[in-house]
RNA sequence: GGAUGGAUUCCCGAGUGGCCAAAGGGGGCAGACUGUAAAUCUGUUGGCGACGCCUUCGAAGGUUCGAAUCCUUCUCCAUCCA
């Protein structure tokens, strides 16, 4: 079985300009393809690193990816799937996170060698010459036909600024410049990206007279149509930092049963075979799945080492209501009051509610526990003796623990 | 540039002088049920030294005993005309 065929199999495959030519150059180790990742913020997330796993499966199979960091496309802002403006972002900001886009790249594809490469396209769009690239580029480009791409059209309702609607267009000249520069041809994608992504091969065809291609990736949805990766407090990212790897484990043990075969498909690099197996799991067992899938991809984000504690935290906290490794919340001297606190006080100091109101409801209905004691009133108090040595493990809900400790 | 309509809490959306911390829905949080799932049901959802107080209805002023609501100016958005 070719790469080709596995990644229909595994169901990443959303869109291809040329089937045929695409089975013949990835099967055969002759594509160098390239993906596009707009520096939007300091961190990748999971829609990224579908990407970058697609990246790494295509060079497993001997091709050769280019890496664009859109420092350039990122000045004008993608309106795709969007149906708001979005915010300008200052150069000091996209330079920053392009530094950390590279950072975070590097752990997943083998950039040694020249078996893949990096590149900014603000190297060649940030000196493109206005008038120049109207008669080169512009010229090749139909308004009209621009309007009908589903990215513009949902745009149409809401207003699209001038600004944007030239995204379309840095990202086609982003691929012939490539195409030039690196025989790149092949261009790779979410499935959003697909009306920019057509305008880059035709530009290449128009302007240079030769065949490029592109293929989209499927969105990771759920089972409700909403784009997985996300939570109420904002992406899923893959910098410990700003997901720890105990959140992340969390985030994939908890997806809902109608996604997780799907998830292991997309994400995961288990044998098919494997994975055809687990196709047959029903009810209780499909709990044993997304052990597995949040097992892997912690493995794959983070490291053997964390994804094993992830596990083990979660393993204990939900059997056993404690664990050795969870996440803890230090308070000082200063955060008690005659030498105690109070359980409002340690929830909001702890970060497990917003605000003391927040803690009060919690507490009134319910929801909190030290030790795995409820703690039913809200003027309960702790001294410093109860929080030396191991602390106390302070729980709200089911799911959010901290393990509370004085330094 | 002109005309018209609009901006309300996390989101959608009621409210057009006191009964408004503001209906309803969505989302979130918590409880029950369960498998750390889904569905369902219940409670809750601005803040605080909490039967009270403070801040919030695009921004700034004003009228009034009292303003999300009336007036003035400004900002932004949508639609039509140019």
């Amino acid at each position: 079985m070719g790469i080709y065929e596995e990644l229909r199999a595994r169901g990443l495959i959303a869109q291809v300009t040329d089937e045929e030519e695409i089975r013949e150059l990835i099967n055969n180790g002759k594509a160098t393809f390239y993906i596009g990742f707009d520096p939007t913020a300091d961190s990748l997330h999971v829609g990224h690193f579908m990407a970058l796993c697609l990246m790494k499966r295509l060079q497993e199979a001997g091709n050769r990816p280019i890496a664009l960091i859109g420092g350039g496309t990122a000045m004008i802002g993608d309106p795709s799937g969007r149906t708001d403006m979005r915010q300008m972002m200052t150069e000091e900001t996209i330079q920053h996170n392009c530094d950390c886009f590279k950072k975070q790249m590097s752990r997943f594809i083998d950039f040694s060698e020249g078996k893949a490469l990096m590149v900014n396209n603000a190297d060649w769009l940030k000196d493109l010459n206005y008038i120049e690239v109207l008669r080169e580029v512009g010229a090749h480009f139909s308004v009209n036909r621009m309007l009908t791409a589903e990215c513009y059209k949902q745009r149409m309702e809401r207003g699209l600024s001038f600004l944007e609607f030239n995204y379309m267009i840095m990202q086609s000249y982003d691929f012939y410049a490539l195409f030039q520069k690196y025989g790149c041809n092949l261009q790779f994608g979410g499935d959003d990206q697909w009306s920019n992504m057509l305008g880059g091969t035709e530009l290449i065809r128009r302007k240079l007279g030769k065949n490029a291609s592109a293929m989209t990736i499927t969105l990771l949805l759920n089972s409700e149509g909403k784009k997985m990766g996300k939570t109420q407090k904002g992406a899923v990212w893959l910098d410990p930092e700003k997901t720890t790897p105990f959140e992340f484990y969390q985030y994939w043990r908890n997806v809902a049963d109608a996604d997780v075969l799907r998830c292991i498909r997309m994400l995961t690099f288990l044998p098919l075979e494997e994975i055809d197996k687990m196709d047959a799991w029903e009810g209780a067992q499909l709990n044993q799945a997304k052990e597995i899938l949040a097992f892997e991809l912690t493995k794959m984000v983070h490291g053997e080492e964390e994804a094993k504690k992830a596990m083990d935290a979660a393993k204990e906290l939900f059997s056993q209501g404690a664990a050795a490794d969870m996440p803890m919340a230090e308070l000082t001297s200063e955060d008690m009051t005659e030498g105690k606190i109070d359980i409002l006080t340690m929830l909001v100091r702890s970060g497990l509610v917003s605000s003391k109101s927040d803690a009060r409801r919690a507490v009134t209905q319910g929801g909190v526990a030290v030790d795995g004691e409820k703690v039913t009133d809200i003027y309960a108090a702790y001294t410093a003796e109860n929080l030396s040595g191991e602390g106390i493990v302070l729980k709200k809900g089911k799911k959010n623990f901290r393990k509370v400790v004085i330094k």
